[in-house]
DNA sequence: TTTCATTATTATGTACTACAAATAAATTAA
DNA sequence: TTAATTTATTTGTAGTACATAATAATGAAA
């Protein structure tokens, strides 16, 4: 196999087995990093790189006296970091803003399968504070809290601190149109209207309309497709 | 503001910063780690515990003594390495077994926005394959090459890596019922015939149909949700 | 001159030690 | 009992030394 991992590779995965065999749980405390190094054969100065490397994946959190304690990781961590370095290349953005389209459309059945009043009514009271203001700002921010109230509705927390992540990138990266909220379609009433005595299927279909704005506008905000997507294999090799 | 970073955190943002400043491109080598800890003006531990963290997020690759390279952030480095952990919890692994089900459906549109011949005669030789065996774990693979060639139409390579590792994922722990085949309601001929002379709009309505076996089986997979998803705010502070 | 094997160089990888800083816990004073 | 202070402990940072591996340089043989 590929045996070319870094000591301290090998030791964040023997660390992540340790915890597993160990039976630890959730906020459970590690043993102190002297103890952990000797237990595993290694430096501390190794020991801590691996420990940084859990760390940032969101594994565990570590404070002076108090030690190492486990935490849940967390998938966007390093996502995070990523976007927010500003590396990010182009395609990648213009990948991030297709796949949230992607969601906000198939996330339909979820939300049907969730729905709960006090998100209808939050919904309703949003689209009514639209309907009294006519600042563009204004109405951008009410916008993102729609459409995240419905990511919030969809009972999938991933996904809610996804979109959370997106937001931010995206308020920076792929501003709105100025006519936007002319153009639509479909109106964030008659979504709402379709929550709340449609059908996941009509939903979707809504939603692509509600949206057609954002499928326009790719082209703009994305003009320069270099590589055209020539996907080589990649396949999930362990 | 939060200036709880530890050194190294703030030295990993400082290289970032320095990379950008210096107008570092990919595959450009930074200056060799005692040259570059002077630099920032930290010692060697503190500076390569920031490059571990950096090397994790895929931004560098060290080798010996060739130096540090640039590389392109993978986005889904960190992710493998929590899949891959076997730490995920439950919540975790069915929020992203339902994004999943949510992408099928809501790739529609960009699906025909990227629709070739060669994609098509692909799906068309998968079929064939599929209508010549009853070997269920030879019609498992054949249904995994069918998806993950609708993700690759999709023309969105962020996307497609992310699948990848989802049916390494998925393979392992959530595994099909024996007749999942036999219970499907929309075949990929359907699925096909669709694609070659149909809307994005049946095709959304299609796919769920087809992904009702995993719409059931999540049920029976991930039984007890028991955080009910109390989604506490974490917007997206910097 | 070209080619291959050997040696030297160099940058990363690992280890050890020492001390600084922070904070939970213990102790003392009010 | 409560608040302030000290103590003990554990992580955070630094410096140094050496091991290891990959490249570059050297030299011998064809």
């Amino acid at each position: 196999m590929q045996k070319d991992l870094t000591l301290a590779e090998q030791i964040e995965r023997k660390i992540l087995k340790y915890i597993s065999e160990k039976g630890y749980q959730l906020g459970d405390s590690l043993p102190k990093e002297n103890e952990l190094a000797e237990i595993l054969g290694v430096s501390r100065v190794v020991l801590r790189e691996a420990l940084s490397r859990l760390r940032i994946l969101g594994f565990i959190e570590t404070k002076r006296k108090r030690g190492t304690v486990l935490t849940s990781p967390n998938i966007f961590y390093g996502f995070k970091t990523i976007l927010s370095s500003g590396t990010l290349d182009k395609d990648s953005l213009k990948d991030l803003y297709e796949v949230r389209l992607m969601l906000e459309i198939g996330m339909a059945d979820f939300l049907f399968l969730h729905k709960e009043e006090r998100y209808l009514d939050d919904l309703q009271r949003i689209i009514e504070e639209e309907n009294m203001t006519v600042d563009s700002e204004q109405l951008t921010k009410l916008d993102i809290r729609f459409h995240s109230t419905l990511y919030k509705m969809s009972g999938n927390k991933s996904l809610y601190a996804f979109q959370n992540l997106l937001n931010t990138l995206f308020a920076t990266y792929a501003p709105r149109r100025k006519d936007w909220k002319v153009k639509q379609i479909i109106s964030h009433e008659s979504l709402l209207e379709i929550l709340k005595c449609g059908t996941a299927d009509a939903f979707r279909t809504a939603m692509r309309l509600h949206l057609n704005t954002r499928f326009e506008n790719m082209g703009t905000l994305f003009p320069e497709k270099t590589v055209k997507a020539v996907i080589e294999e990649e396949e999930g090799e362990e």
